[in-house]
DNA sequence: GCCAACGTTGGC
DNA sequence: GCCAACGTTGGC
């Protein structure tokens, strides 16, 4: 199976880049994602290995910060089940759960983040999802060339 | 199955 | 803080 490409969204002020560089082994799960198609990216598609852009939204300005790797398939999102949690779902039942979650772990914090406006100032992007109007997924794919090009864009070595 | 009301996201 | 865009809910 090919490597596939996508992008993940995060508020720092809820889990930064940072704090995924601080986390153990460097590695997160990435619970709390409640919309649907974003699930289903998350649940069927998204494999070890696959690259992953990490990108901070809500803040200023926001920008694609780093790059990380899928370290774990899909598994069922042990928050909806807990009702302390913030993103406690009654509906999603254990034996049957209704979300799921993935890790990821960091590869490299970028040199430079990289903005939105300069993603959306650049050609080469201006098929990609993130740019275009109203995207509100977390989590979405990119495309080979789109993720290159971030990071170039980033003056990161890998 | 339609659609109005409502809630959330996220750039600005 | 505003508000456009979008997803979900629920009455009918």
């Amino acid at each position: 199976m090919a490597k596939k490409y996508w992008l993940v969204k995060s508020e720092p002020s809820c889990f930064s880049i940072d704090d995924l560089a601080k986390a153990k082994k460097q590695t997160t799960h990435w619970d709390g994602v409640r919309n649907y198609q974003a699930r289903n990216f998350m649940r069927d598609d998204m494999k070890i290995g696959d690259l992953v852009l990490y990108y901070h939204s809500n803040t200023e300005p926001p920008s694609a910060v780093g790059l990380c790797e899928v370290v774990k398939e899909a598994y069922p999102d042990f928050t909806a089940f807990d009702d302390t949690e913030d993103h406690y779902d009654p509906k999603s039942d254990p034996k049957n759960p209704r979300w799921f979650m993935m890790d990821i772990k960091l590869i490299k914090k970028f040199k430079n983040i990289v903005s939105l406006s300069d993603m959306k100032n650049n050609p080469k992007l201006s098929e990609m999802k993130l740019v275009q109007r109203g995207n509100r997924l977390s989590v979405m794919p990119v495309t080979k060339k789109e993720l290159n090009e971030v990071v170039k864009m980033s003056g990161t070595k890998l």
